[in-house]
DNA sequence: AACAAAAATGTAAACGTTTAGATTTTTAAG
DNA sequence: CTTAAAAATCTAAACGTTTACATTTTTGTT
């Protein structure tokens, strides 16, 4: 069958007009029984499929949300996405998916795109903080949900987490088990999550007055490269930190390799926690202490938010969540003896 | 801004017809030079973007393939996302994606969805191979390419890895470290991996002449718990194995987490290989030996096949793509000391 | 300057729905 | 059996594009 069978058709089989056979695929009742019955029939007859696009086209909605992540690659993203996809398809939404690869270029591209394709919501972890291809979206009056990153010169709804009391409490519990010279392997300063873990620790370390040495704070780029790059720069440190903060899974994973690599040992050597539970957390020995954030409830979240934002556009203030991390002590950090 | 200008807007304001426009906007030239800037200015100044649902009404397509996979929490898949959407991208065409869990109903109706929202293309890792739901995709003439799974009934252009080739390498190389008791821990026989990798295992032992014990096969589901439960079994034998198959990433996870905490050791007591690599792999001692695929590559294929079906239709073959995977040796499988 | 051919532009229909408002049919009361 | 009200159904316009075909304008030749 290459015809493909419309509404018209459908009306001519049932012998009634269009507009009602309109009204019983849409459920919208003041149809007889027996009418009903006839267009359904008919519609089974046909194999008739509404078409969405026509129907998009005329109500001015695609119940469509676009979903843009820099990295689908990184295990939390899908995590994230499958939160929000169940609770969308619960509503009778679906999303259409990008990766930026956290280019905003791209990411921009994608924007367009999704304006194109008359997205009813955008939930989006930018690559672009400051972005002004938001403004495109605002203006045209499409929801938008910054996750995990915030977005800075416009007002949106964001559902973030408490990155700033993650790594405070994960550095302070390294400070409690007796760590002086902590070091943090830093993400991209310009982006809320790699700033404010920073801040953490730097609050942490404020706290119990503890000075902060520089040597110890490492750049890294939330990629796994940096984490390796990071642990062998601290290790061959004159003064080798005592403990090791990363602000990342992937640099995580990285700074694990290199810490292997060096047969740097964990917990005897340097104590160890990053942001971010990872498979591998449990599968090393020892354990790695994590930060954990309730991925898949951040995405349930994010899409109740444009949901909301899409049914009642008018008289919303901007909501924010922020999602308590949770400090996961594992085996890592276990009690550290001063020389 | 909340009134969205259409192009008889920017007809109007550029004092042209809007087919002039429609043919600047889709650069097919026979415009005149100083017309087109006069259009082009227009369409900035209102800030005019194009309609995508009015288009595909009128042309028919979306520029859309809609993805679905069973689980986007499983590593293995957004790695083939990320390949397909790539290339989608590269030309002008955006995915939406849906898992199902795993479930033929989601995946029914999901598919019922992508029709109603008409993809030009579907790329999908069914839960459910022997599906008719396949069927109402086939009528409506749209492209469909399986990926990772066959669909019996039904002729589709596939991209699969060869499950019984990497399977039987993994088990060969077991035997030919002097494995004789080589345990398997399956998939859902009633999927093409779970049923190939199976397969290959028993072919590597016929080769051998190795008689195959059925208490060494155990009926895994694909997810971690079964893999841990798996482990387990073979862990109480009263004649335990020497080495153990695991036939894929998840399962695997479950089973080396059920080897640590028996204190089974890898190696000395027991050799493993997994299929698909996995993170953790390279992170635990002894490293974990596996059978990888090119996810990636996967993803790229199978887009390029439904681009290809979508642009030209008529007569295309059934193609099939079989990609071989490779035996990654590690260390989770050196050579086996006799007892 | 006239003309034919080529280039640019315009007109109008079509894509498949939804929906306001008009019309017809049914129901129920007198 | 009438009739008014209620319920069911229909008509036709609209949504924003693309495109075949018609018309107008430009170009180049004589």
């Amino acid at each position: 069958m290459e015809y493909k069978p419309t509404i018209e058709d459908v009306a001519k089989l049932a012998n009634v007009s269009i507009a009602t056979v309109s009204r019983v695929i849409n459920n919208q009742g003041g149809v007889r029984k027996a009418t009903e019955e006839r267009i359904l029939n008919a519609i089974n007859e046909l194999g008739y499929i509404r078409s969405a696009v026509a129907r998009s086209m005329k109500k001015k909605e695609t119940n469509t949300i676009g979903i843009i992540v820099p990295d689908i690659t990184n295990p939390f993203f899908p995590h994230v996405v499958a939160g929000i996809e169940q609770k969308a398809r619960e509503k009778g939404y679906y999303t259409i998916l990008s990766s930026t690869n956290e280019s905003p270029i791209v990411e921009e591209e994608i924007v367009k795109i999704f304006i194109e394709r008359g997205v009813d919501g955008v939930i989006i972890t930018t690559a672009n903080e400051t972005g002004d291809h938001i403004r495109l979206l605002q203006e045209q009056g499409i929801p938008i949900v910054a996750v995990d990153r915030a977005i800075k010169k416009f007002e949106v709804d964001t559902v973030l987490v408490d990155n700033v009391n993650g790594s405070y409490q994960a550095v302070r519990h390294l400070i409690l088990q007796g760590h002086e010279r902590i070091a943090i392997i830093c993400g991209p300063q310009n982006t809320t999550p790699g700033y404010e873990r920073y801040l953490g620790y730097k609050k942490a370390l404020e706290e119990y007055n503890i000075p902060l040495d520089p040597s110890l704070v490492y750049q890294g780029d939330f990629r796994e490269g940096s984490g390796y790059k990071g642990a062998l720069h601290l290790f061959y440190l004159e003064n080798k930190p005592t403990a090791i903060f990363s602000s990342n899974n992937q640099m995580t994973f990285g700074c694990v390799k290199a810490l292997m690599e060096l047969e740097w040992k964990l917990v005897e050597e340097v104590a160890f926690i990053g942001f971010d539970d990872v498979e591998i957390a449990t599968f090393i020995r020892p354990k790695l202490s994590v930060v954990s954030r309730p991925m898949t409830a951040i995405g349930e979240i994010a899409f109740q938010l444009v949901y909301d934002r899409i049914h009642f556009k008018e008289n919303l203030p901007k909501r924010e969540y922020l999602l308590t991390p949770e400090l996961k002590i594992r085996e890592s950090c276990s009690f550290y003896k001063k020389i």
